[in-house]
DNA sequence: CCAAAAGTGTTGGTAGTACACCCATGA
DNA sequence: TCATGGGTGTACTACCAACACTTTTGG
């Protein structure tokens, strides 16, 4: 039952990023051929025989922008015959988190940073690819501390405050905001204090403490904000 | 920039029916080829160059069982290179839910039910795949009402409170699940009464009213049990 | 001393949970 | 009349949402 397939498979990475004057952004590639040359585009590529679709999704994204993902999770499989003009290509897309470090790019790469709100025409069905991954983020930041892969190691509150209301779009009250993250217990108040940028009362620093959220996760935490 | 790639597309069908008596079950079918000759395996089948995944899966699953799926769901790709001994198969893993009139077999099919709690030894990754698929179904069953489309379109509510226990494997309050159901108003009571099978007063049969509600889905419900 | 951001507690409302008795039917 | 499953209301609790003033720093 030899069966003659001709179908290509592809991965694409829907790569955000975050910083409090860029706020939430993608990272997106000019492509160099056709179609859609010239037009904007999500990093990927073809899978190779031999490596994992993880694998392939750090990879392509490593060559085609320089950066390193950060936490990376399978998002949706788009297989719609007619999604490339010329072949089948089913792609596997996959949905990445970089840290602010992440936003300094190479001058010889063709990549950019594009925040989420103002992003340019897209190649293929890369514009359904991203909302679907939008929102994946938006519900998954609800109830899994994704967050913190976004921010650096160590961030005032603030700074975490800010991050929610930018995905989630919609004001957070701080206070609420503060007693209900320091309930679960996995953020830890370092003594350092925030460099001052203006002016202002500057904040404790704060870091994720992995190892107790793992512990805690166990019992099913409910991070709703 | 032509590659050469290898690699097979597949689609695999992890399907649930619901009955009283049997319980949440699998829908599985026993390979006739090798490898993995005779074990209980997941349907489905290698995806053709011109119809969509989705089409695969219903095509495949018909093809190998003869049952119609009723409720279909895109729920992870598997790719890992060695998932298949002989090639790299890539597998873009369904789930459904069909209803209880799907539980008749035609005797000419090497195809069987399974109760989710005493699964037969499958092939390839299968058990991994089936593993995720009952996690997202207890999931997903708490915030949408697809636990439906694993019910008769008329059923008395007892038969939902049992299946809810079932699903989520604890025991659930009788009257507070009602109330909490009765709320969202797209479940609507009918004058027929529960034909008896045994003592017992007989309870009305209810139906999901689906036009209330994809127009109370709108503004984001809260399915809870 | 003024502007900007950080820190912090209390109260009221609501939604969820726990819980037990009566009713309709078949045998 | 007994056994089986269906139907229903109340009270308590716990969590969430709303809300404003004081403190620290830079200019």
């Amino acid at each position: 039952m030899t069966v003659l397939q001709n179908i290509k498979l592809a991965v694409d990475a829907v790569v955000f990023g975050y910083t409090a004057t860029e706020g939430l952004s993608l990272l997106l590639i000019k492509r160099d051929a056709s179609p859609f040359k010239g037009t904007w585009a999500l990093p990927g590529g073809l899978v190779k025989d031999d490596e994992s679709l993880e694998n392939a999704v750090e990879r392509g994204f490593r060559e085609e922008t320089g950066v390193t993902i950060n936490y990376l999770e399978q998002l949706y499989s788009f297989g719609q015959p007619e999604r490339d003009p010329r072949n089948r290509v089913v792609s596997i897309a996959y949905y990445g988190l970089v840290r602010p470090d992440g936003f300094n790019l190479q001058a010889s790469i063709d990549a950019a940073w594009f925040n989420v709100k103002a992003l340019p025409a897209l190649a293929f069905d890369h514009k359904d690819i991203i909302n679907i991954a939008i929102g994946r983020l938006k519900a998954k930041i609800t109830y899994e501390p994704i967050g913190f892969e976004l921010l650096d190691r160590k961030f005032p509150f603030s700074a975490l405050e800010k991050l929610y209301q930018t995905v989630l779009d919609r004001p957070i009250d701080r206070r609420n905001c503060k007693k209900k993250i320091m309930k679960f217990g996995f953020l830890e108040e370092t003594k350092e204090k925030q460099q001052l940028k203006g002016s202002g009362r500057p904040g404790f620093l704060y870091k994720f403490d992995e190892k107790h959220y793992f512990l805690s996760k166990e019992e099913g935490i409910n991070f709703e904000i």
